[in-house]
DNA sequence: AAAAAATTGTTTGTATACAAAGGATTTAAA
DNA sequence: TTTAAATCCTTTGTATACAAACAATTTTTT
């Protein structure tokens, strides 16, 4: 740590790029076990906020690419993660639920998101766990 | 802006991945005039501030995965940013520096980056931009 | 010096990311 | 009402990301 050059420790492109790689990998790495990644996991908690999103209201949620979330949800179907049922008013659109087997992880996989946050900010007072976090979303 | 659910203005993941995004998107359309990306910049400056790095050494000061960085440095010797020259010493390493027309633009590509940055920075105030900056660092 | 270990860089496979274009469907306009 | 516009989602193409395995080449051990 801080034994980069000059400027890179400077750029904010830079900082935010590798701070996010810390956290993503992190909890990459604890979801391994499920078989989850961190963007999949993110999509069952906007699931389970409110089941039966479309997948562009679920795009607009999590602030994602459309294309993107595509592939995701396909992936997740296939994994048997999530479920795709279509509206019977609007055949263009398709209405996405967790499934059971995700309703039954539910809990454990909200602790483990809450863990890994608490490891990301272990090291911070309770002061800069506010202010980070008010930075961050001031800057999205 | 901040009309996200309960949780995920909470989970610094989320807010992490979100901020990056962000500032790695306005910074790549800034960049699409010149063809070049986010990362091959990265590539560019790193090589500015030490010519003739091997893929390893960029790989350990830009926290990059080396098989990232291997695509990374191949399109950019198909276009022409980079130069592979061969160590004499060591048939297993290649020493990578910029190209001719890379250090032409130099002067212009870091200040793109500088104005960008300063564009992050722009809602903050300067205690806020030091401590936001300070408390990345200590992510990484 | 011959065998084992380490290093360098690439390749393969999977998963984001996003721009751009397209197909299907619904809604709005003329 | 039928043409135009908008919406939903997928597909295609390019560029990260990273794990795992690999070939080529040193370096270290024995």
């Amino acid at each position: 740590m801080s034994n980069l050059p000059e400027d890179l420790p400077e750029c904010m492109v830079f900082l935010l790029g590798k701070a996010y790689q810390k956290a993503h990998g992190d909890f990459n790495k604890r979801l391994r076990p499920y078989g989850l990644t961190n963007m999949q996991h993110l999509v069952l908690e906007g699931l389970w906020y409110q089941p039966g999103m479309t997948a562009t209201e679920l795009s607009k949620l999590l602030i994602l690419d459309k294309a993107t979330l595509s592939g995701v949800l396909d992936r997740m179907t296939e994994t048997g993660w999530i479920v795709k049922r279509p509206d019977p008013e609007d055949r263009r659109i398709q209405r996405i639920y967790p499934s059971e087997q995700a309703n039954h992880l539910k809990p454990e996989l909200i602790s483990e998101r809450q863990e890994s946050n608490r490891e990301i900010l272990e090291h911070f007072s309770a002061e800069e766990r506010i202010l980070f976090k008010r930075l961050l979303r001031d800057m999205i």
